[in-house]
DNA sequence: AGGTATTCACATGAAACTATTCTCTGAGTTAGG
DNA sequence: TAACTCAGAGAATAGTTTCATGTGAATACCTGT
C-alpha cells in the first residue's frame, strides 16, 4: 500500500508540468492586459474625475463573456485607488465592484442593497427589514461625509432578469437624496441587447457612455494564450500547435479568452494525471469534452428533487423514443407516473411547463414551441447532451432518488 | 378552389398563497438597589 | 428601576398553485364558381 502511495506521489512530483497554475485561473489578475489599451484608456479617461471626488458620467460596458470587460475595469480601479494613495490625503471617493451573478447577491433588490452595504462596512440582517428601510440604510452609509461613491456591478443584466430594472433606476435617482455625496454607476453586461428592453429613462441615465468590447479573435487569443502559457507552464511541456488549437476553439466559441484559458488549464491537468511529460493535442480535446460534462453534472448533481424527477422521466423518454423529439405532455404523464412510485407529491402542469424551460435555458435540453395545428400547440423536446453524459446523469439522479 | 372560423393542447402571464426565516417592538418579568 | 425575556406583528423569499388569457396552424365549414 504505501509503496504505491509513494509511486503516485512521486511521479506527481516528477512530472511537473505547472509552474505556476494561478496564472490560467480565471481569478488571475494579469499586468497588463494585451489588445484591451484602447478601452482602459476610454474608461480612464471617463472615471477619471472620481479623483478629486467629482461625479464621474455613468458608464456601460458591453461585450460577450471572457472578453476582458472585468479584468479592465479592476485593472482602471486598481491604478485610481494606487494614484490616490499616494497623495496622502484621504481618498475623495470610493469604488465598489459587485458582482450581481452571485447566487446570494443576484435574487433580490434587497439583497443587492444590502451587500452593498456589507462592503461599505455597514451590517443588515438578511431578512426581516422592508426594503425601504435597507434603503434609508444605505443612504445614511455614505452620505456621512462627502465622497463619491462608484459602483461597478459586473453582469447587471442578470440582476435586471431577476429583480426588474426599477433597482437601476432607484440607484441613479438616490443621487437626488443624498446630500453630501454622490454615486456613479458603471454597469457591465455580457448581453448586448440589455439595454434595449429597459425603461427608457433608466437607460439614458445609466448609459451616459459606453464602450463595446470585442471578441478577440484568434490570433489575439494566441498571443493572450502564449504569454500566460509561458508563465503557468515549466519550459517545453507544450506540445507545437497547442496553443494554436485552444486558440481556435476559443475562437469558436466568440473569442473567449476565459474559455480558452480554462481549456489550457484543464488540458495541463489532464496531462499531469495521465503522466505525460508534455501537453498533447489530444489533451485539449479531453479537456474540451471534461468541461462540458463537469458542467451539466454539477448543475444536475444540485438540482432539486422536482427538477430531478423531471429530468429523469425526459432522459426515459428520450431512451424509448430513440432521439425522436416528445412534447410536454409525454413528459407530465411520465413524470406523474414517477411520483407516485416515489409517494412524492406531483406538481401541477404549470410548474413543470416552467422547469422544462429552465432546463432548457441550462443547455440540458433543447427546446421548441411547435404548433401541429388542431393538434394543439406544445414544446419540442429533445436532450442536448451526449449518451455519454445521459448515462452518468442517470446515475447520478437514480442515486439520489430511489427508484421504486 | 378559396376563404373564414374553430379548435386543440398547451404556452405564457399575473396574482395569490404557503411555509419559513428573520427583525423589531413593547409588554411582562426579574433581580438588585 | 434597569435589564432581560418572550410573544406577536410585519417583511422578505422561494416555490408553488390558481385563474386568465394567448397562440399557430391543421382542420372543419362555408361560399360562390
Amino acid at each position: 500500500m504505501k509503496l504505491e502511495l509513494d509511486k503516485i506521489f512521486e511521479s506527481f512530483d516528477n512530472n511537473r508540468i505547472f509552474s505556476d497554475k494561478s496564472t490560467l485561473q480565471s481569478n488571475y489578475r494579469p499586468e497588463d492586459i494585451p489588445h484591451r489599451g484602447d478601452q482602459i484608456k476610454q474608461i480612464a479617461s471617463i472615471l477619471a474625475p472620481a479623483l478629486r471626488g467629482e461625479k464621474t458620467s455613468n458608464l456601460f460596458l458591453y461585450g460577450k463573456t471572457g472578453t476582458g470587460k472585468t479584468l479592465s475595469v479592476l485593472y482602471v480601479r486598481d491604478e485610481l485607488m494606487k494614484r490616490s494613495m499616494k497623495t496622502g490625503t484621504e481618498s475623495p471617493f470610493k469604488i465598489e465592484y459587485l458582482n450581481c451573478k452571485l447566487k446570494k447577491v443576484s435574487d433580490t433588490e434587497y439583497r443587492m442593497v444590502a451587500e452593498l452595504i456589507k462592503k461599505l462596512g455597514g451590517k443588515v440582517p438578511d431578512t426581516g427589514l422592508p426594503t425601504e428601510t435597507v434603503y434609508s440604510r444605505f443612504i445614511d452609509l455614505i452620505d456621512s461625509k462627502k465622497q463619491f461613491l462608484l459602483l461597478i456591478l459586473d453582469e447587471v443584466d442578470q440582476a435586471v432578469k431577476k429583480i426588474s430594472s426599477d433597482f437601476l433606476y432607484n440607484l441613479t435617482r438616490l443621487n437626488s437624496e443624498l446630500s453630501q455625496s454622490q454615486i456613479g454607476v458603471v454597469g457591465i453586461s455580457n448581453d448586448l441587447t440589455f439595454l434595449e428592453g429597459i425603461d427608457p429613462r433608466v437607460r439614458s441615465s445609466l448609459s451616459e457612455e459606453e464602450i463595446v468590447f470585442p471578441p478577440y479573435n484568434a490570433i489575439q487569443l494566441q498571443e493572450i494564450l502564449a504569454h500566460r502559457s509561458n508563465l503557468a507552464f515549466k519550459k517545453s511541456v507544450v506540445e507545437n500547435g497547442v496553443v494554436q488549437k485552444c486558440a481556435a476553439f476559443a475562437a469558436r466559441e466568440h473569442g473567449d479568452a476565459r474559455r480558452a484559458l480554462d481549456l489550457l488549464r484543464i488540458a495541463g491537468e489532464l496531462a499531469e494525471r495521465d503522466g505525460s511529460k508534455r501537453i498533447l493535442l489530444k489533451h485539449i480535446d479531453e479537456a474540451n469534452v471534461k468541461i462540458e460534462r463537469d458542467k451539466i453534472l454539477d448543475v444536475i448533481k444540485t438540482e432539486p428533487r422536482q427538477f430531478q424527477h423531471v429530468l429523469y422521466s425526459i432522459i426515459r423518454l428520450s431512451e424509448e423514443n430513440k432521439g425522436e423529439p416528445f412534447f410536454t405532455g409525454d413528459v407530465y404523464n411520465d413524470y406523474q407516473d414517477i411520483c407516485k412510485k416515489n409517494h412524492s407529491e406531483v406538481l401541477t402542469q404549470r410548474r413543470v411547463g416552467d422547469i422544462i424551460q429552465e432546463f432548457d435555458m441550462l443547455g440540458i435540453i433543447n427546446v421548441r414551441v411547435i404548433s401541429k395545428g388542431r393538434g394543439g400547440r406544445m414544446r419540442e423536446i429533445k436532450l442536448a447532451i451526449t449518451k455519454n453524459i445521459i448515462e452518468k446523469a442517470k446515475l447520478i439522479i437514480e442515486e439520489s432518488i430511489n427508484y421504486r
